[in-house]
DNA sequence: CGCGATCCGATCACTATCGGTCAATGAATG
DNA sequence: CATTCATTGACCGATAGTGATCGGATCGCG
């Protein structure tokens, strides 16, 4: 058995079942384990698998991949303290749309205690939290899934929006600078959150620290829309001072506005 | 059993139920609780589920609401078994409409077996389950949210499904009768089902023996329309022999068609 | 409020797995 | 034919995962 044929092998058990062990693929292909732990090591450096301990799974199959829930699961406390902040923004009878993302989110879960509003949105997370929120007219945009935000994209979603106008809209976004505003690496995800923006009178973007500064891809938001920013940045922070000075209204999480 | 196989297994169960326990997961996977309670405990830490005393759940699901839990929780053997009979309908590359309902819920979840398909739904559960589904193409309709199934309705809901043509409908109700075909209670609800039933070009109706003969208020399909009925219900009984002679092309879980 | 039952986290001994090293094999090359 | 080099499998110390056990926390019930 030469070695790329018994490495294409692996990649097709893999893609097949989605999750392998050494010891399987070692009976299976009529090698010893050592040689497999190389193989497997080589194939996890050139991103075709992810070695686990014992085995290896191929990420994006059936198997569970952490990205998303990884990502929701950081700085949590940060996020909540941003979405408490927001909260203050939002008086009852208001009608606000919230974006994708892990922040608005939190925001959504702590929307029943307003009382009565109505909330658009392209995410379904945000549709499932507000669930259970019996004050809250929840409409939600139609589009296509696109999974790894787990939220509404397309056409759909444009059209659903269009024509619709709202009080306050709440986004997120993988960076925000001074120079282009809020940013996101797909032009999908792009579209949608162009089209909550335009249909909201005030934009309020919520950004931990770690996206302050950053820049992707696509321009969401131009910076002269953004009507607040709410992050948890130190007001002493490079990037902070260079948004202050862009003439954004910056609201953080430590002390008042 | 490595690692990341069982880990994957705990959160596949979990997606399909709901809610398990730590030591039903113990039996279930051959591993001391000990190793149960590690790994729930690192997966709650991902966010892929939420730990809970003696379990875990899954956030998102059914479980939330005590009433729609409850009701999902009943005949699941038959609905699953039902759903197994609708997925010999559907072949790879079909474009097929799902819509609310529990059953239909436990269709989407086998769906991935398939292959390529496009699904065109109005529930979230629906969608929230093949976000697993790489190869499956999701459309949500927008709309309002209607809580206690947690799906969209309205008239967001009507205009999306205007002018889409779909290969096949799979639906559900509150009710199955030759007379009046497929009902359900309420009135948006219905009119969401009716647009979904027109967008369709076959429509199969999935219902266990429990909605065999009960009529409700508003009807949204038509007897002559239901194409195929799928029910976990005994071919002795009189309902079925009445739907029987009605006309309708009737598939139960036990034989062949 | 007290009680028993259950569940949890921490600890510890045991085992499986891992990475590294090294010798053996075999093909390619001069 | 001798040499070189890549690959392989075996061995070994290090380490991570496992299961049993125990004290303490929590829950449900009367």
């Amino acid at each position: 058995m030469i070695i790329a044929k018994r490495r294409q092998r692996i990649v097709e058990t893999l893609r097949s079942v989605g999750v392998i062990s050494v010891h399987d693929l070692a009976t299976q292909l009529g090698a010893s384990e050592a040689t497999i732990r190389r193989d497997l090591r080589s194939l996890d450096a050139s991103g075709m698998m992810r070695r686990t301990r014992g085995g290896a799974v191929m990420p994006g199959a059936l198997t569970y991949e952490p990205s998303y829930a990884e990502k929701a699961g950081q700085l949590t406390a940060e996020k909540n303290a941003i979405a408490e902040r927001a909260l203050e923004l939002i008086k009852p009878g208001d009608s606000i749309a919230l974006g994708p993302g892990t922040t608005t989110l939190c925001l959504a879960r702590l929307l029943p205690r307003v009382g009565e509003l109505t909330v658009v949105t392209n995410s379904l997370l945000v549709a499932e939290a507000l669930t259970i929120a019996n004050q809250i007219e929840v409409i939600v945009t139609g589009g296509m899934l696109r999974r790894s935000i787990h939220a509404l994209v397309g056409p759909g979603t444009e059209q659903a929006l269009h024509g619709v106008r709202l009080d306050l809209g709440f986004m997120s976004g993988n960076g925000v600078n001074a120079e282009r505003g809020l940013t996101t690496p797909n032009l999908l995800v792009a579209a949608a959150d162009q089209a909550i923006a335009e249909a909201c009178r005030q934009i309020v973007v919520l950004a931990d620290h770690s996206k302050l500064g950053r820049v992707t891809m696509c321009q969401t938001v131009p910076p002269q829309r953004i009507d607040v920013l709410i992050t948890d940045a130190s007001p002493d922070s490079r990037e902070f001072r260079t948004l202050l000075t862009a003439g954004l209204d910056i609201r953080t999480i430590h002390s008042g506005s």
